[in-house]
RNA sequence: GCCGCCGUGGCUUAGCCUGGCAGAGCGACUGAUUCGUAAUCAGUAGGUCGUGGGUUCAAUUCCCACCGGCGGCUCCA
């Protein structure tokens, strides 16, 4: 059975000529009109003789689904046999279609067009991407139900032909690729949330995800009305961090031999190189008129480099070649169901590094060289192996001519990893690796990525001059080291988050802790040495001098998730040490309490925090001047 | 963009179904208290009930539109 569903403001017909498979009508249904109607056309194929009763309960299924999403009342069955080039025998079908218009009528207001007559009929389709969309209904046992349901919005046939080419595998460590049905997820939860979401595309949510209460508690970061939707205000803390994380990534990229750069936020639309680009992509981009040009906000830094990259002069021997820029912002206009906290934004700081390589062999070296550091830069910033799982995605050539090399990227995780491989390439890519932060609700989210470009050093025109004098287009890797600087926050929050659920204690990364120490000072007389110690610890220390009960302030540095928090009473001052709590070794009820003088502390920050960036602490140092911005 | 839920002092919210003076906790401010490890006590101020229309003698409450948030769908270079 073919359908096609079109959402209509009105559907209307009248019957014109009999034809000689015409069922038996009376006059009232010679026309016909519904307002605010679902039109579903039918055609019933020779498929379904084999079980009629069971087409008809399929395709009840869809159309009622189908009415309930679009919330639609009124319901017109219209056969139409152009759907199908092999139709049932009319008998089958008249059969199909009173059966429908029968089960149909208890739960909606229906009516259903003749069978077997030229008619004339007009109807207008509301046009939202929901309101057209055609279904193909088998009886056949071999196709599963979900397999036969399979959604297609007429207008992206196309597209979603492309994405059916898919094949998903999980590789296993030791080089085993088996197909989801083979593998077993017991005891890869994260996998398997993972694969959920990314194949089946799964949910079960239906609530704000914890960081965005998170973000704003600890006055991170906070929506700003005043903007547009996604684009985020960031409060003293938020920037710090953000900035900590920045001036990291910029590091690591250094170390491997990155060249910063900055390029323009935007650029002409009609500019010869960016227009081939852009045709091919939907607007996704925020527009500006300025001065008679179109000009778009960039989504990513390629546009700034690739550009640049075109000018420059370049030997084969400066290969490898990188170029970083982190981007602030880059833009895009997700829809704006889309938009969600941190998670997903309009504006966002990404770091993005691209390498130009000499051939293939010189692409993969760095590429798994970037997969190394990526791991890397997430652990350092607090996010493990435990909390992503790996997606690896190339094309079937590449696949058949590297095997070893895959098998490898699944080994150094040594943990199984998702799989996708297209038939041909539709990217730019032919293999690339992004790994995906799962969060509380189970929704998944790319972090770092590698992607090995090979069509665009083609569209620049970016060359090298090759020992023999002669001028080639390199391949072009690009990667961003964390992902979006945000995202890694959001991550953060959302580990953080899952932690308390399970009886855990909450923490930032010490070297991303707004405050470090918070000092504690008992009564007024603690004051003065108070200051003092904020000196000699040389770290991001603050003095919660407000007039509050010492209960009162632990409890408020404990909900700042703070590292170290040092009391400072008559029996420290008498002793010449401090009481300091230590979160990472604490548990909730059970505080670890340590006896140590000022520079052990000291000393035990500075491990901590050891070759990472540091900045001074982002608010003033007395709790009592300082103010709320949540 | 479509569908659904939500929007009440800075924050969290009660009241809305069944129209009739808008209530609380936290925070802020003032005062008392100078304190030993997850919320000290008392008092004061603070509200265009998201915005705009409509219905009504009367709208925070009912209806419509818009804006914003969240979720789902779609999308995600």
């Amino acid at each position: 059975m073919q359908i096609l569903l079109i959402h209509s403001d009105y559907i209307a017909y009248e019957v014109k000529k009999e034809t000689p498979v015409a069922e038996k009508i009376d006059e009232q249904m010679r026309f016909g009109r519904l307002d605010e109607a679902l039109t579903v056309f039918i055609a019933v194929e020779k498929s379904d003789e084999s079980d009629p009763e069971k087409a008809v309960a399929s395709t009840l299924d869809e159309i009622k689904n189908v009415a309930s999403q679009l919330k639609a009342q009124n319901i017109m069955l219209y056969p139409y046999a152009h759907l199908s080039s092999s139709l049932s025998s009319p008998k089958v079908a008249i059969a199909v279609l009173k059966n429908l218009e029968t089960a149909l009528k208890d739960e909606f207001t229906v009516k259903r067009a003749p069978f077997g007559f030229y008619k004339a009929f007009e109807i207008k389709c509301k046009g939202h991407p929901l309101s057209e969309l055609s279904r193909t209904i088998t009886v056949d046992e071999t196709i599963t139900p979900k397999a036969a349901a399979k959604e297609e919005i007429v207008s992206e046939a196309i597209k979603a032909e492309e994405k059916a080419k898919s094949y998903w595998y999980v590789l296993k460590p030791d080089g085993q690729m088996q197909t989801f049905e083979d593998f077993n997820f017991t005891g890869y939860d994260n996998l398997k949330k993972f694969k959920n979401y990314e194949v089946s595309k799964s949910r079960e949510v239906d609530r704000t995800p914890p960081h965005v209460e998170l973000m704003r508690r600890l006055e991170i970061a906070d929506y700003e009305p005043g903007s547009d939707s996604g684009n985020m205000r960031f409060y003293p803390k938020g920037r710090m961090i953000k900035s900590l994380l920045e001036t990291y990534v910029l590091e690591r990229s250094a170390e491997v031999g990155a060249m910063e750069v900055e390029t323009p936020i935007m650029y002409d639309m009609n500019h010869v190189t960016l227009k081939k680009y852009l045709d091919r992509f939907p607007a996704r981009q925020y527009s500006i008129e300025a001065d008679k040009k179109s000009l778009f906000l960039r989504f990513a830094a390629c546009f700034g480099q690739f550009l640049m990259n075109h000018d420059m002069t370049i030997s084969y021997r400066d290969l490898p070649l990188k170029m970083i820029e982190l981007t602030r912002y880059s833009f895009r206009k997700e829809q704006r169901g889309e938009v969600v906290g941190l998670r997903r934004l309009r504006a966002f700081t990404m770091p993005d590094m691209h390498t130009l390589a000499l051939d293939m062999e010189q692409a993969m070296l760095e590429f798994k060289q970037q997969y190394d550091m990526c791991i890397s830069v997430l652990k350092d910033m607090g996010i493990g192996l435990e909390d992503y799982e790996v997606a690896i995605r190339f094309t079937r050539d590449f696949y058949e001519a590297n095997k070893a090399f895959i098998i490898e990227l699944a080994r150094i995780v040594d943990k199984p990893v998702i799989i996708e491989m297209w038939d041909q390439r539709f990217f730019y890519f032919v293999l690339k690796f992004e790994f995906n932060y799962i969060d509380a609700l189970d929704k998944a989210s790319a972090l770092s990525t590698v992607q090995i470009d090979v069509e665009n050093a083609e569209r620049y025109d970016i060359n090298y001059i090759n020992e023999h004098g002669n001028a080639k287009h390199p391949l072009i890797l690009h990667c961003s080291p964390s992902g979006a600087i945000e995202r890694i926050i959001y991550g953060l929050l959302e580990k953080n988050y899952m932690i308390t659920r399970s009886g855990g204690v909450p923490m930032l990364p010490v070297w991303l802790s707004p405050t470090q120490v918070r000092v504690i000072p008992i009564a007024e007389r603690h004051r003065e040495t108070a200051g003092e110690i904020v000196h000699m610890l040389g770290c991001r220390v603050d003095i919660d001098d407000r007039d509050e009960t010492v209960g009162k302030r632990i409890r408020d540095a404990g909900r700042e998730w703070i590292p170290y928090v040092a009391v400072l009473g008559d029996e420290e001052l008498a002793k010449g040490e401090l009481t300091v709590t230590i979160r990472s070794q604490s548990e909730p009820k059970k505080p670890k309490k340590v006896k140590m003088k000022a520079w052990d502390l000291s000393a035990r920050i500075q491990t901590d925090i050891a070759g990472l960036p540091y900045k001074s602490i982002p608010l003033p140092v007395y709790l009592s001047t300082r103010p709320k911005f949540v």
